[in-house]
DNA sequence: TCTGGGGTCCTAGGACCC
DNA sequence: TCTGGGGTCCTAGGACCC
């Protein structure tokens, strides 16, 4: 089935039909780690902080399969997961290790030919124009299988939102095609937050307008939402519950629009000079990166979260765009400065927004 | 066993200028 | 002096995702 935006591109001369595949490597960081403790393969394993599943505000960065069959999740705190989990095998986050895996598998994935939008370390779109999206996604497993001995999932349609929400269902290790024809029958009762985009908030607020099942979102009306969510987001989520959504498969390398980095502390800072300290190392640091990356500086963001978990973000533009570290380190320090620091603070951030490129 | 870290995008509202 | 309205820049904050 074709859009008529796609119909109409494709103009007078036709063509196979257009589809998205949405490739998720399953369980990624722990599969990454498995490889090279094959020992572990079929045993709960939990990558997050140190390793250490005793260490204060640590959180599971991802759980293998066994893990979760224990009710452990990515997020979790690491000493909820040892509690749960005691026989999991904890292993410290290695992101290189991950970046190397990442950059070897999307190499494979551009390597088919075909437009290949990357999405972070274990995601990507490919677009393409077959008579058998099928085939070319078990194609796509298992060149990555052979190549690489990591699993993936794939979601099979004609556009983004609905490819990746039909990966959720391919999962693991798995193909899953989702399209106008099973829509409805797949999705209609399902909550709203089925749909990607749509979470925890707009959940809430469509259930006060009495909307809860994506076959009322897509039967509701326009006005309403529009109303509601303002005249963008509404429709939006309109067209998510209605099976549409963004269709267009980028091969361009992403361009970041900004840099941060955070710290929580193993334990709460009062004193104002530590404070200061840290803040000076966080925005010394990411600078560092956005130069390495050829980057430019425009705006100083510094996030405070208190020991009451309130969390702000104050923000201020540079006097002019620049890599200059005693303007970007003197205006971190100078919003942090903005901040009633009555209160302990368990994290401090620093987001430094860059100029497109040239 | 309280609640990580790294991102993006949208909306609202104040200030300011014409 | 008073008034309306539009446009732009800027920051705050919300929401969502992996």
């Amino acid at each position: 089935m074709r859009t008529v935006a796609e119909a109409t591109e494709d103009g007078p001369d036709r063509g196979p039909p257009h589809w998205i595949l949405h490739v998720d490597l399953d369980q990624f960081l722990a599969a990454v780690e498995l490889r090279r403790r094959p020992d572990l393969v079929g045993t709960p394993v939990i990558v997050g902080g140190n390793g250490d599943p005793t260490e204060a505000r640590k959180v599971v960065t991802c759980a293998s399969y066994e893990a979760r069959e224990f009710g452990v999740h990515a997020g979790m705190p690491l000493r909820a997961a040892a509690r749960r989990c005691p026989e999991a095998t904890f292993l410290p986050a290695d992101p290189d290790a991950y970046d190397a895996a990442s950059e070897v598998v999307m190499g494979l994935l551009r390597d088919l030919g075909q437009p290949c939008e990357v999405w972070g370390w274990d995601e990507a779109y490919l677009g393409a124009r077959t008579e058998d999206p099928v085939a070319l996604a078990r194609q796509v497993k298992s060149v990555i299988a052979a190549q690489t001995g990591l699993s993936c999932s794939v979601g099979i349609s004609d556009n983004k939102q609905r490819a990746k929400v039909a990966t959720g269902f391919a999962k693991p290790d798995g193909i899953f095609t989702l399209t106008d024809a099973n829509w409805m029958e797949v999705m209609a009762q399902r909550p709203v937050d089925a749909l990607w985009g749509v979470g925890p908030k707009t959940t809430k607020r469509l259930a006060a307008l009495g909307i809860t099942t994506v076959r009322e979102l897509a039967a509701a009306d326009a006005e309403t939402l529009t109303a509601t969510f303002g005249p963008s987001t509404g429709l939006w989520i309109l067209l998510l519950a209605k099976g549409g959504g963004d269709d267009e498969v980028s091969s361009q390398p992403w361009v970041p629009r900004s840099r941060s980095h955070a710290v929580t502390f193993p334990l709460d800072l009062t004193d104002r000079a530590e404070i200061d300290s840290a803040v000076t190392e966080l925005a010394r640091r990411t600078l560092d990166e956005v130069v390495a990356d050829g980057r430019v500086v425009t705006r100083v963001a510094v996030t405070v979260r208190s020991s009451t978990f309130y969390t702000r973000t104050k923000i201020r533009k540079l006097p002019s765009p620049g890599t200059d570290p005693a303007a970007v380190i003197g205006t971190a320090l100078a919003v942090l400065d903005q901040f009633e620091l009555d209160r302990p603070v368990r994290l401090l951030g620093v987001r430094l927004e860059l100029q497109p490129p040239t």
